[in-house]
RNA sequence: GGGCGGUUAGCUCAGUUGGUAGAGCGUCUCAUUGACGUUGAGAAGGUCAGAGGUUCGAAUCCUCUACCGCCCACCA
């Protein structure tokens, strides 16, 4: 007779299972029996190699495993690719930060070579972390198909994208105000700023005594570099200065100050006027290209200074503002000051102030017509003429993409909307180098020969550019270039496009966005089917969770104390798609009792059925309490169908909850006591308790894979299962 | 400034095309060791933010208001 364990106990179990299964092979589709089963695809959202998995990653990880583990029973060949990603800058900043800290040292007292090998060291060693991680989780990851960004198979994969895009002119090396990190000492794209809102001081003050039009700034120090002065050309005050030029000695700074009628100058703030800078300022920039303007740098990678004497010049910004307001009270030129609100730009990884600043830099170009080479995207056929924008933004407004919550397809409209040229190029030394190479010609003023491609040239002189790529590039890819891109894989074939692509939805626009300009450009094919976005998991209190706050949940400390089932059942259960949910320790505790409650059913039904024939099942309704078992459970298994069919996973996990809880345990298995004691209902009775007990071992195996898989192994042990492993147990139509 | 959400039981949230409100946790009462005390039976608790409209009927659709939140954006 079969004995289990008063109480489950997960810590007993969860190891031994998750071996258990990666043991069988059955988590690499190629393996599974029934070869005929359609394909189904999920790549795991490569987590940063920059530390460990948060409740973010769990949630994420949940999903998609139920998914999957329900897809592959219903015998699917169900491929669900891990891997990680190199993270370039943020990986980079993480590790310079550890080295600052520990050895006092920066990047450069390393070198290139040295300090790229410790920032791989570490990568490791957060891989390894965070594969521990994701089986400690459940994940059923296929692992022999394991990848990383950084990889021999991506590099190649990055390299061949970076040439096509480049043979075909999209990518191109461009002149204009980037968004400059001075502290992390890169350009950053428009995404990776983040905007914060600081008090400030607006002064409005005029360039000399004789200027006849005041202006206002918050940022005094940068006026050195202007060029011009812009007003709005409906603004009557200024007509008659239109088209005027005016020379003035600003702060040790002889500057010519032409006056120009432009349509973005907002009438009502401030005097009116603008003061223009174009080399340091995005919309001086545009507004300095309608005009043609000369553009003038006067700061440099280092926030310093580089023009005027020495009350400023070679001073930080900082420095060099304080100096030049100083100069304008001197001179009496301050008409007023104020204090005002204003949202500047930090860079998202390092948290530096972003000073614009003109750069050489490579762009994709998201704007620029080109034919497509091959298609199997609705509604745009092979060597039609498109754009890379309106790419993205036909997939998804066809219908070809789905969005879920839908909510977030008009976000992404919103943003493709207002998108312009990618800067793909970084000035960090870890990530994918960029794939040109220069040869330097003797004669001076001449442009040096340039070359793209998969390798280094032939010959001598070649030098490689010293950047790399924003890690975007490479993860953009990542549908495909898992699957052997570009080479003509197998995979490839079978599992691309991919069926869901399942992630937090504040990734949208750095990574699905991008992943569908680089799916739609390179293969022609969609890379997903459906971006299914989850909410942000938030602390019982529904505060973000952040180290500064303490709140972090760490999902290995909930899975020591709870058992993995009950964290990821608490992560799913009563949480809407796309909405963010507040994780209060005492719901992971709940769902602990719940698969308890599982494991004694188990155990009550085995005690009570020693002679009943697990493998032949059926239910026979007998009684009132049969019926009604036998309908709910209908009920319960049509409703899981349909559910997960609509990724409503929260209402499936709640109506078995319910369903085990509430219908089988409470109702049934009290009812049962009186049926085993009637001989003829005894048998039926029996029957009855097997088969919803291995329904609901099935249904219940997705959501809880280790306490369903240990019943089932039990069971299993007593020759009463009809398959080995519940993992690839046929799912109930 | 532009865009998108939210406001439902003490707390955290579900509520699939409009048909007399649900879950988990918490609270209260009772039961008892019988698969499980990580239990069972039962109870209390909500004019579904407010106002107006459409409808036989609105938490659900429309309009407005109030408050909260998120994303985007260099009014210098």
């Amino acid at each position: 007779m079969l004995e289990l364990d008063k109480a489950y106990d997960a810590s007993k179990y969860e190891a031994n299972l998750y071996q258990l299964w990666q043991d069988s092979g059955l988590f690499n589709p190629d393996n599974l029996p029934d070869q005929t089963g359609e394909p189904y695809t999920i790549v795991l959202p490569p987590p940063n190699v920059t530390g460990t998995l948060h409740t973010g990653h769990a949630l994420g990880v949940t999903i998609q495993d139920i998914l999957i583990r329900w897809r592959r029973m219903q015998g699917r060949r169900a491929l669900w690719i891990p891997g990680t990603d190199h993270a370039a800058i943020a990986t980079q900043s993480k590790v310079e930060k550890i080295i600052e800290k520990e050895e006092g040292k920066r990047k450069t007292d390393l070198g290139r070579e040295e300090f790229l090998s410790r920032v791989e060291n570490f990568a490791q060693s957060s891989h390894d972390t965070i594969v521990g991680q994701l089986k400690s989780m459940g994940a059923s990851l296929d692992w022999s198909r394991e990848a990383f960004t950084l990889d021999e198979p991506r590099t190649l994969a990055v390299r061949t994208a970076f040439k096509s895009m480049f043979d075909d002119g999209l990518i191109y090396r461009g002149h204009r105000v980037v968004n400059w990190d001075p502290k992390g000492q890169t350009v950053i794209s428009d995404d990776e700023v983040v905007h914060q809102e600081r008090d400030a001081i607006l002064y409005t003050f005029k360039y000399s005594a004789d200027f006849p039009i005041p202006i206002s700034t918050t940022r005094p120090e940068t006026k050195v570099g202007d060029t011009a002065v812009a007003v709005h050309p409906s603004d009557e005050r200024y007509q008659e200065f239109i088209g005027k030029e005016y020379d003035v000695e600003f702060c040790g700074v002889a500057l010519n100050i032409k006056i120009v009628a432009d349509e973005s100058v907002e009438k009502d703030f401030g005097t009116g006027a603008l003061g223009v800078t174009p080399a340091h300022s995005l919309i001086d920039a545009e507004i300095a290209q309608r005009h043609n303007l000369e553009f003038k740098p006067v700061i440099n990678e280092f926030a310093r200074m580089t023009v005027g004497d020495e009350r400023i010049f070679d001073k930080k910004t900082t420095a060099a503002r304080e100096a030049v307001v100083e100069w304008l009270k001197e001179h009496d030129l301050v008409i007023s000051e104020g204090p005002i609100k204003q949202n500047i730009a930090t860079a998202e990884r390092t948290g530096g102030v972003i000073e614009p600043l003109p750069k050489v830099q490579w762009f994709l170009a998201v704007n620029k017509p080109f034919k497509l080479k091959h298609s199997e995207i609705e509604g745009i056929s092979a060597g039609q003429e498109t754009t890379l924008k309106e790419l993205m933004r036909h997939v998804v407004s066809s219908n070809q993409i789905d969005i879920v919550p839908d909510r977030f397809a008009k976000t992404y409209f919103n943003w493709i909307d207002n998108l312009r040229d990618w800067c793909i190029s970084r000035q960090i030394w870890y990530g994918h180098r960029i794939p040109v190479w220069y040869k330097p010609v003797n004669e001076i003023g001449t442009e040096p020969e340039i070359y793209c491609g998969i390798e280094a040239p032939d010959g001598d002189n070649w030098i490689q550019d010293e950047d790399t790529l924003d890690t975007w590039f490479s993860s953009g890819l990542w549908t495909f270039s898992t699957l052997g891109w570009p080479n003509k894989t197998e995979d490839l074939g079978k599992f691309h496009p991919t069926d869901v692509l399942e992630t937090g939805h504040d990734i949208l626009f750095f990574w699905i966005a991008r992943m569908i300009l680089m799916s739609t450009y390179h293969t022609g094919q969609i890379p997903f089917k459906k971006a299914f976005l989850h909410g942000m998991v938030r602390d019982a209190q529904n505060r973000k969770m952040s180290k500064s706050l303490g709140n972090i949940v760490d999902p290995l400390d909930m899975t020591a104390k709870y058992g993995t089932d009950a964290l990821r059942f608490a992560l799913v259960f009563n949480t809407a798609p796309g909405t963010d949910m507040a994780l209060a320790e005492d719901k992971i505790k709940g769902m602990k009792h719940f698969g308890n409650k599982l494991w004694n059913i188990a155990r009550y039904i085995l005690q009570n059925t020693e002679s009943a024939n697990f493998t032949a099942l059926k239910f026979e309704a007998r009684t009132e309490a049969d019926k009604t078992l036998q309908e709910n459970l209908e009920n319960c298994l049509a409703t899981v169908n349909s559910s997960l069919e609509q990724f409503q996973i929260h209402t499936a996990s709640q109506n078995l909850y319910d369903f085990t809880w509430h219908s089988l345990a409470d109702v049934y298995i009290e009812a049962s006591k009186l049926q085993l004691a009637e001989n003829n209902t005894k048998e039926s009775t029996q029957s009855n308790l097997a088969y919803s007990l291995i329904t609901t071992l099935k249904l219940l195996h997705p959501f809880m894979p280790f306490v369903t898989e240990a019943i089932w192994q039990e069971l299993h042990q007593n020759k009463l299962t009809e398959s080995p492993l519940l993992l690839t147990a046929k799912w109930p139509e």
